[in-house]
DNA sequence: CTGAAAGCGCTTACAG
DNA sequence: CTGAAAGCGCTTACAG
């Protein structure tokens, strides 16, 4: 564990130089940096975190410098969506270790957030926070009481302007009508998950407003939806009411991660020449396909909104009073690979 | 930001005394920690963790006294098990917040983790370790150098002796069997998944032992795996199999987590009457399953493996020549509730 | 049982 | 452009 003081004494300059040029501090010459670089690289330094922690406590107002330790915080509960959370996840560590910084992963649900997080952020452990789940004005209170930037992740329930990261799901919809009409299809139906969730609604628009766009049959019964979380039988009937159509749909669009999967499986088995025909594509997490590379997929740049979730937290906690921003991030269509 | 100074003007002793109160060190006199504990509270005081941290190095001759910032590192790639990973994640949260401490997520592949991991164990910002994913020789080697505990949650790749949790998956076989023994199943079939993965070998071994304690037929035709990820058209012939035996079973064990939701979906379509009524016992992560409360489940217990990985990682930290061990963690069977 | 003091490894005004 | 010095908030031997 070598120290700055040993640096300093082999390159021949002083510790405070060494902690200068360590830290690109203009007033050193480009030649004493050189130098020093030279010598920590030689040594493998590793600057001690606490310590620095500390001693910028002493000079600075409360201002955040390094952003070298991020909270990612899951608020309310993980059951059911693990591909999500953890593609972002993945994403957001990528983006701080590539810096030298560290990721500190955080559950809490609403009635807890309080405390948990204020305990963390008087630990002066929380350079900012990326919260995600079921984010509210409460927990926007919380975060922003504590004087750290924040940065939302996925959609959210805040009343106010915050800065946030999520898909344009509306692209999703889009493209999907949009690769669909260019390989030749005519009538597509949909089938999502359930329009209890901003997404999916969101995924819905953007795919009507291609529709309409593309000059397609806007026809509502070609959108099936389900509502509940164990939706197979659901999704079997979708399938049913599509198929029963005067004029049925010769392409699907499937618009709910997973449902890729299950429509497969369905349609291998099937004996209806239409379903057997049926072109797909389907919506899916990036990391956490549920089909292989048989099918058109449009991915989720999930792990994508974490890296740029902690691209805008730096951009928020150098520029103390920007704007709130919302940054949408763009699905990926993947194409068969035969 | 209260700090110890502040304490020890109100209460009227010294910032020593404070300290050592505060650690629960036996040479304060019950009234003084006390005293020092109650303004603590009042205050709202939260240590400064980089100060403690940079303090202890003074005299710590490189042991680990808190254990307060633990590493929760996933080795290779996330890709298709999210569910997993993130219960255990959670778990390992759960038990390391209670104590005041921070858990610091880690992703990295097998050729970037010597690298990656000493750089943090350098900067003197991990207590210890919890190592899950593809953990072998290689990592535990990099992780051993660096002087700091460490354990492996879940199955692992080493050769030598290392603390680890897993579940018993053995018991999750065994139980499958025991409760539809219960339920006056005499024929009971076997759905799992590939047998690359030693916890679905693990859970069939434990199966294929109760069956014979129970004085059952072990036929190997009510035996059925999967080799594919992607399973489906494999599931549906398995269940086809099982139906064309010549005394079919009467009761399946699902023992690959998501095979619940498929099985369900199929059957309740299904037009034969075996399958109607067969009954199924199904093998899921905890807080991650696949079908609601119609189904009979035996849960793994990730978060459970998560948290007694952590209290592992204190034991170990604590005694340094402790016998490595693996500690078992036992399935959980949920009934109905109709 | 308690207090005064040293120092962990850094950062950064201050003085040259 | 550089160095000597102070101090961030703690912990813990040392001396009473």
């Amino acid at each position: 564990m070598v120290k700055q003081s040993e640096i300093a004494l082999k390159a021949g300059v002083s510790l405070a130089t060494v902690s200068l040029a360590l830290n690109n501090h203009p007033r050193v010459s480009a030649r004493t940096r050189q130098k020093v670089m030279e010598v920590a690289k030689e040594f493998g330094y590793v600057p001690n975190h606490a310590a620095r922690k500390l001693a910028q406590r002493r000079f600075g107002d409360g201002e955040v410098r390094g952003l070298d330790r991020i909270a990612f915080v899951i608020v309310d509960d993980v059951r059911e969506i693990a591909a999500p959370y953890l593609a972002m996840l993945k994403g957001a560590e990528y983006n701080i270790s590539n810096r030298g910084g560290m990721l500190t992963f955080i559950h809490c649900d609403r009635e807890s957030q309080r405390q948990k997080l204020s305990a963390l952020a008087h630990s002066g452990e929380v350079d900012g926070w990326l919260l995600v789940g079921r984010v509210d004005d409460a927990v926007v209170r919380t975060v922003k009481s504590l004087g750290r930037p924040f940065v939302i992740l996925g959609s959210h329930q805040c009343s106010e302007p915050v800065n946030s990261v999520v898909v344009d799901d509306h692209a999703v919809g889009q493209m999907a009508v949009q690769y669909l009409v260019s390989a030749g299809h005519k009538r597509i139906g949909f089938m999502g998950g359930s329009m209890h969730f901003e997404y999916q609604r969101d995924v819905l628009t953007g795919f009507k407003q291609a529709v309409k766009e593309m000059g397609l049959d806007s026809d509502h019964l070609l959108i099936q939806t389900t509502v509940s979380r164990f939706q197979d039988m659901d999704m079997a009937g979708m399938f049913e009411h599509l198929l029963k159509l005067e004029s049925p749909p010769t392409a699907i669009f499937l618009a709910e991660p997973q449902f890729g999967r299950m429509a497969l499986f369905v349609s291998r088995r099937s004996e209806s020449a239409a379903l057997k025909a049926m072109t797909f594509v389907a919506y899916e997490i990036e990391d956490f396909l549920s089909v292989d590379q048989s099918l058109v997929v449009i991915e989720s740049p999930l792990a994508e909104v974490g890296r740029a979730g902690v691209s805008l937290l730096r951009e928020v906690a150098e520029e103390k009073n920007i704007q709130p921003r919302r940054i949408l991030i763009m699905p990926r269509l993947r194409l068969k690979q035969e």
